[in-house]
DNA sequence: TTGATATTTCAACAATTATCAAATTATGGA
DNA sequence: TCCATAATTTGATAATTGTTGAAATATCAA
């Protein structure tokens, strides 16, 4: 991920209905929900909504596909990794005081792993 | 961090000039830069600047502080383990594909630890 | 205090973004 | 085919954002 596209995921998600989105997608995994229902969960307008899906979707962020006559919606959480890889490694080169804090998600992410002092 | 800083945050990253800004003084680590320095190797107007400076502080990702005439901008390292603990955290639940290849940032690091399966 | 330097703030304007109603496209069923 | 449903696109408009020159503020040195 070059620094262009990471100022369009970046701006993709800088905006409260599109985060909102975003995160709706997530909690609903690789099935995904069709544009409809994610308008009506959130309580926007379908052309505003269809809108912002655009957006997410030019940025990666989301992925879609039709099924008969709607359209579904997933998140894409490769692209999630490389925006937070972006950010991490090229933006921030690994500082110490910028990863500090993330075993947390690790974590909870279910790997079996365990870190032991070398 | 909550959904309304994380949108501050990641909208002050969201644009070319300002993210060129938090690397080139992510670079410079705490001592920062006066924003003089800032604009001219960036070749932006120091009024634009000044603009740009003032949304990343106020996402709180720079802070600033004045040393005689200048006024010194530094990247606040905490604030972005913040904002991608957010994003791993609030708002992918730890997904394990957006966790996936994180490693190689922190062990950029250098901290002292490995991963062993158990 | 006056002058020079560093930076910000202001005012104006251009460009981009967000919203919504209306029109359009795509799909499936009667 | 015709109709209903699901979603997008278009066009208008409001709101926000980015840029610049000029003016204002803060600091230091003579």
């Amino acid at each position: 991920m070059d620094e262009f596209e990471a100022t369009r995921a970046l701006g993709a998600l800088a905006q409260p209905t599109r985060l909102a989105v975003f995160r709706l997608l997530v909690r609903e995994g690789p099935a995904g929900l069709p544009a409809g229902e994610v308008a009506a969960r959130l309580g926007v307008q379908p052309a505003t909504l269809s809108f912002h899906l655009a957006q997410l979707e030019r940025a990666g962020l989301l992925a879609a596909r039709r099924q008969s006559r709607q359209i579904l919606y997933a998140a894409d959480f490769a692209a999630m990794g490389a925006l937070v890889g972006f950010l991490l490694d090229d933006c921030c080169h690994g500082h110490p005081e910028v990863c500090a804090g993330l075993d947390a998600a690790e974590e909870r992410a279910g790997r079996a792993a365990a870190k032991v002092e070398v």
